[in-house]
DNA sequence: GTCTATAGTCGGATAGAC
DNA sequence: GTCTATCCGACTATAGAC
């Protein structure tokens, strides 16, 4: 039923998650999808060019998806909680796991060069989106580069996402501790106006220095 | 001169930062050490376990090269900011690469997973370390999780490693940040008494919150 | 569009001479 | 320890029948 292009990209998806970049072969897409081999490159020409697709789509369903819980975001401790969650969740459906996996081959391969920095673009905007909202009224706002710790917050991801796989322990020691970060910020974040006076005064002093 | 096996671990760590994980094959190891590809399995046994030790001495030489610089360090702020440095240079020499090649092939083959997790618990060890002795006068002292901490450290550093051969330009972005983060957290943590006071104060309330 | 068949390449690994 | 030679499997990609 399905058509034959959505049963490949569907089947790279899976052997990716699953099997990895080194395991992502034509013909184990093609099993995968219960079609022939050939076809991989009939309609897709070179096996890159599927897992480009594949990465691209995979990509955007999973923003898509999680895009609703980022708006409802109102302070960075929640933004920190909603990424560890997301974190647990694509753990289990290895969906991060893709992206992961095609940013290790480009690293060498500049044909899937492209469509991996077009998918990391895509939850960047996401999370910068959220960023430049809720840091708009911090106490810190001047200090917040919102594109450049966008790009920091995506690439912990990554990482994240690849640690666990060789040490599950470790990846649930560095989520328990997003979720105490998560607190810590959001008290900093709110300090009464005692200590948010003290703060500001501070980083005047430190502007005023670096301007120099 | 040099012996065989130096030879081949020495050609592995070079194709592995050079061509990546996927270029990493006997052939192109022992071609680049100058020597015969049977060699590879003679002292070896499989190209794995070349890769592995490969792994383990790179890793090593590094750490022990950055020790003196983490030894020195007195503030979260000097920690990011070695952090930084830390990365501009280990993209030049390629050598973050291999552990990050590594991971991202032990997801789904689990005899490099053992080497490489030793890797990252080598860089780990030294992120503990340095924070343990810098957030033991820290204000938010009890609200850190010094082992947690230094695993989401070094999760961002491999993340930043492999988002960067996608997007130099968006590496240099959250590297500059990280910059200006420094300069935040030294500012927080460097709180006059009066601001200290309210943090504390406001812990408190989140911990006997927690608590119930 | 889909299949079979196959060319051509590369890689892991081993046997056996030296 | 090191080399040559080689087996065998897996891969990309294409040609050509249907």
């Amino acid at each position: 039923m399905a058509d034959t292009k959505e049963r490949l990209v569907d089947g790279a998806i899976r052997v990716l998650s699953s099997e990895g970049l080194a395991g992502a072969s034509a013909r184990a897409i093609a099993t995968a999808a219960g079609v022939n081999q050939a076809l991989v490159f009939y309609h897709f020409g070179t096996v890159d060019q599927l897992l480009s697709v594949a990465c691209r789509q995979a990509t955007e369903s999973r923003v898509a998806l999680y895009r609703a819980r980022f708006a409802a975001v109102s302070s960075i401790g929640e933004l920190l909680d909603v990424g560890r969650q997301l974190q647990v969740s694509e753990r289990a459906s290895g969906n991060l796991q893709i992206l992961a996996q095609l940013l290790a081959g480009a690293q060498t391969d500049e044909r899937l060069a492209p469509a991996v920095s077009a998918g990391l673009d895509l939850w960047i905007a996401e999370i910068e989106s959220v960023l430049g909202r809720i840091t708009a009224t911090s106490p810190v706002a001047d200090l917040i580069d919102v594109p450049g710790l966008a790009r920091i917050v995506a690439s912990t991801f990554i990482g994240l996402q690849l640690y666990g796989g060789v040490s599950p322990d470790g990846a649930a020691a560095a989520l328990a501790t997003l979720e105490r970060l998560a607190v810590l910020v959001e008290v900093v974040d709110g300090l009464g106006p005692v200590a948010r006076r003290a703060l500001r005064a501070t980083l005047r002093r430190v502007d005023t220095k670096a301007a120099r």
